[in-house]
DNA sequence: GTTGAGCGTT
């Protein structure tokens, strides 16, 4: 679908909220999620963005990408089936 | 510290 996107290299202060939050303004979010550890307790260091629309996406990666985030530099990519 | 759960595990 080309609607979600993987968000890599995030700083582990970085919440799913504060993703959310960024990532709207480009566009319609539909989830938002940072990906926690189950055991340690810690951000893993990436998360997760679904869009309304495809296009949506597109542009937010492209505004995005690279740029410096909570101390980190931000890796966009479309995400992979987890599936897979 | 890099592609989402579950778990044995961190």
């Amino acid at each position: 679908m080309g609607k979600k996107l993987y968000v890599g290299n995030l700083a582990y202060s970085v919440t799913s909220d504060e993703l959310g939050n960024l990532f709207s303004q480009y566009g319609d979010v539909v989830d938002a999620i940072v990906v926690n550890d189950k055991y340690s307790g810690r951000s893993k260091g990436f998360g997760f963005i679904e869009f309304n629309e495809a296009e949506e996406a597109s542009k937010a990666m492209e505004a995005l990408n690279g740029n410096e985030y909570g101390g980190r530099t931000l890796k966009i990519d479309f995400a992979r089936d987890k599936n897979s």
